[in-house]
DNA sequence: GCGACAG
DNA sequence: ATCTTGTCGC
């Protein structure tokens, strides 16, 4: 199966291919040494197909900006929760191709294994691309767990029958928590600690918020030059 | 049947 | 996710 054709399967075909690939996880930790990280996200226009992908490069552990990547392409498969991947990751696979150099991890903005089948986005992408990748969420999709502490990097677990599949981390006071999973080729505990090195005052750690403020430039850019969005 | 539900 | 101004709290 390639990511180009996911566009169409049927979201129960979607589902099988996952439970095909849970098979191909390996959690586990990671020796080689982080010296650039990346950090992947996607934007888009409501009501459109136009997806604008996007990578961003940066150095460990200064969290400087050293390159990035970004396209403009189409998706027809919509959203759906927990199948996210099937959605997003034909055009951040096209973003990862154009990369001059390739990070030696991603963070994507999504869940990795805090998901049912173990097969969020972050999980999927490292997957189909044989690269360590670590899921950084906003919000909650699967796992159970206590309220995090009001202090900086105080964290709580995520369970699924006794399993810990991610962690709900305080990234910042008086804010909530953000969803943490590795995704492939990385320990849950090495997933934690890179997270928290890369937090730099902000909610959200700075791979993910990079690429955000990256491919939304990118869209707002292209959304005054493209014909749908133009009354002239 | 009801509630939950990444982006 | 995106649409949007002000506003409450630290």
């Amino acid at each position: 199966m390639q990511p180009a054709d996911y566009e169409h399967l049927t979201p129960s075909q979607a589902i099988a291919y996952q439970s095909e690939l849970r098979q191909q996880i390996h959690i586990e930790s990671l020796d080689n040494p982080i010296n650039v990280i990346g950090g992947a996200d996607i934007s888009f226009n409501k009501y459109s197909e136009t997806v604008y992908a996007g990578i961003i490069l940066l150095k460990c552990p200064e969290m400087t900006v050293v390159g990035h990547s970004s396209v403009i392409s189409r998706t027809s498969f919509p959203y759906i929760s927990g199948l996210l991947a099937f959605r997003e990751v034909p055009a951040l696979l096209e973003a990862w191709d154009k990369l001059d150099i390739k990070p030696d991890l991603l963070v994507l903005d999504g869940q990795g294994i805090a998901h049912e089948r173990r097969l969020g986005i972050a999980t999927h992408f490292g997957l189909v691309t044989d690269v360590p990748t670590i899921g950084s969420a906003k919000s909650r999709l699967y796992g159970r767990h206590q309220e995090p502490a009001n202090e900086v990097f105080a964290e709580s677990p995520m369970y699924d029958r006794g399993e810990i599949v991610g962690i709900a981390l305080r990234s910042k006071k008086n804010c909530n928590p953000i969803y943490i999973s590795p995704g492939h080729r990385v320990s849950m505990d090495q997933s934690v600690q890179i997270i928290k090195n890369c937090i730099r005052g902000y909610r959200i750690p700075e791979p993910t918020r990079q690429a955000h403020i990256l491919v939304n430039r990118v869209r707002v850019e292209d959304s005054g030059t493209d014909k749908q969005f133009s009354l002239f």
